[in-house]
DNA sequence: CAGCTCGGTTGAAACGATTCACTTCTCGGC
DNA sequence: GCCGAGAAGTGAATCGTTTCAACCGAGCTG
């Protein structure tokens, strides 16, 4: 296991260390001649360079650290994409870890990057660890969090509106005459379906409509929503709302299942209906859906921009508080 | 940005550098009380480990890269976090990267991988790039495989068998009594398909039945399902198979609406329905679908066994290929 | 032509942990 | 009281880069 370090690099091309390095990270110092004499070395010899070696002299690490509440969901894969792809722009790389909701495992990767010394971090929190955050900038570690609403200016972040969302969907539902707006979602103490559903309530007031009957559910997911679905169903046609906000697209779904199976109800004919998240199913669903759609590519760059702006900065920073605004998706479950 | 070293803490518990190094690399080598200080004034000055220095003077790091195909798919998701579970009980961290099918991307993250000199690579390669893997097993980073077939039993590989997924999800079919089995799958040249099929083939055979209806899809995906179901739907009920294998759950999933949308058909009395994959929301469909599970999570466990064994191993390395083989998941939609 | 500038290049001194040959101490055996 | 063995601790050398002050020659200026 023979390394081959910059030094033979060196001697085969007939220069000095201190050139080879220059060729690595000034390009722009060194004669075109001699970058081509150099370059021809490092490749005959298979040269690659030794990051451990490289960050300890220069003292920072070519890599920022991002940490995920969950890697399967979708929201995040798109996050990390964005990302990614802008901190591939400036050269610089990323070090994914899933915390999976555990504060553990967090604090293991949190740990992970302060050892490597990374140029920062793109969290989203599980606990709030605002402690161990000021100390990770004591050493010089930028933080950046996403997808909380951090009163607290002491750090950047990044986070989606969920009420202007909420407000979008209801907007939409009122302006293709629907009248009577159900609510469906839950637990109501989550920041994110609070959210929404108070954006709900705003668009309704807005036209001087009474708060939208609200359908609690105790979990997101496809099953509670066809147990709402089925009880809807059930209800004689007067008693029924025209119109239904799903708090996500999986209660969304699970609805539209239970509303279409063995009845004779049609969406959006009889019920218009209205999901949020926009995943890739909501498209080819029986009845494709519209949704409210959150930018988390988008997003996951502004992030990064961020971070690497701070990390980048000498002294005081200024730092900021970014919310991206939702777009809403039209489908034929609203378009009648 | 003052930073701590190995030499403060040194001083502050009075011993020596070398008794720091100790204490954190060979516990056992040092006398409780003397660790005892020396943990005291680590906690006090909030020193954290050099991973570049400690990694350019140990010659290895403590980390081993895994690149995988799509971070996005659930399987992958799954093998993660088994790779990343082994890994921690051995003291390893795990860097992820997402290739998404892109064969530059990939590059990206090996030549990062390369740099940092990680122990040992986990890769679901995107092209054959075995040239590339012998160069890093020359520079001493092992390599192991994920869901291929290497007949190149130069690496070790973990692999799901999907020749006996075909075979257990077709036997499934003919235990319940069908008789006429439709597959629907596509483009067949893609190796998981043509291998699961090849498995039908084989259970059908095995009892005497010729080859399954073939119902060939240009993908894999929920639109492409529904199309088939549409059509099948439309045929006279004499003409219609009595068992569907559905290459994946996405299929499946988009059959099951094609096939009961403003039909009168019934699942599983009329016709029976498995898909493959398992994925959650197979689960909670319309009618709960059968399908064959991979064993995601145990497969990055094993993987990750396989690829630390052979980074640990002196010289010789006797390389193994691992097939997995996957399990029937019976739901209501095969189960009369 | 002396004095300057400037692009290109040099080489030795860091960076911060780990290692290992060596010292020091302690204790038991004879 | 001497010797040897083993445990505990020491500190200088080392890993492979980057950095930076110094150097070199060529071209320009007055």
């Amino acid at each position: 296991m023979f390394s081959v370090g910059i030094k033979d690099v060196a001697n085969l091309a007939g220069v000095s260390v201190g050139t080879v390095s220059n060729v690595l990270n000034h390009p722009t110092r060194v004669n075109p001649a001699t970058h081509e004499r150099v370059s021809a070395a490092i490749a005959k010899l298979g040269f690659v360079r030794n990051a451990a070696a490289s960050q300890l002299r220069a003292g920072l690490s070519r890599s920022v650290g991002l940490i995920v509440l969950d890697s399967a969901n979708p929201f995040f894969a798109a996050l990390a994409r964005g990302a990614e792809d802008h901190a591939a722009t400036a050269g610089v790389s990323v070090l994914v870890g899933n915390s999976g909701e555990d504060s553990a495992r967090e604090e293991t990767y949190l740990d992970l990057f302060e050892e490597q010394r990374v140029r920062g971090i793109l969290l989203s929190p599980v606990g709030d660890i605002t402690p161990r955050l000021e100390r990770l900038r004591a050493r010089g570690i930028a933080t950046v969090l996403v997808d909380r609403h951090t009163r607290n200016s002491a750090f950047s972040s990044v986070a989606v509106d969920d009420v202007a969302g909420g407000r979008l969907a209801a907007a939409h539902l009122l302006s293709s005459g629907r009248k009577r707006i159900a609510f469906v979602g839950g637990p109501l103490h989550i920041r994110q379906v609070a959210d929404r559903l108070e954006g709900a309530r705003q668009a309704l007031r807005n036209v001087g409509l009474p708060d939208p009957e609200i359908l609690a559910t105790r979990s997101m997911t496809l099953p509670a929503g066809q147990e709402i679905g089925r009880q809807l169903a059930a209800r004689g046609p007067q008693d029924l709302p025209d119109a239904i906000f799903a708090a996500n697209d999986m209660l969304g779904l699970g609805l539209m299942q239970g509303l279409l199976m063995n009845t004779g109800l049609r969406i959006p004919q009889d019920i218009a209906l209205i999901g949020y998240d926009d995943i890739a199913f909501a498209e080819s669903a029986l009845v494709p859906m519209s949704s409210i759609r959150q930018h988390a590519t988008e997003l996951g760059r502004r992030a990064m921009e961020l971070l690497l702006e701070e990390s980048a900065a000498e002294g005081e920073y200024v730092h900021r508080q970014l919310i991206s605004t939702p777009s809403l998706v039209v489908r034929a479950s609203t378009s009648s």
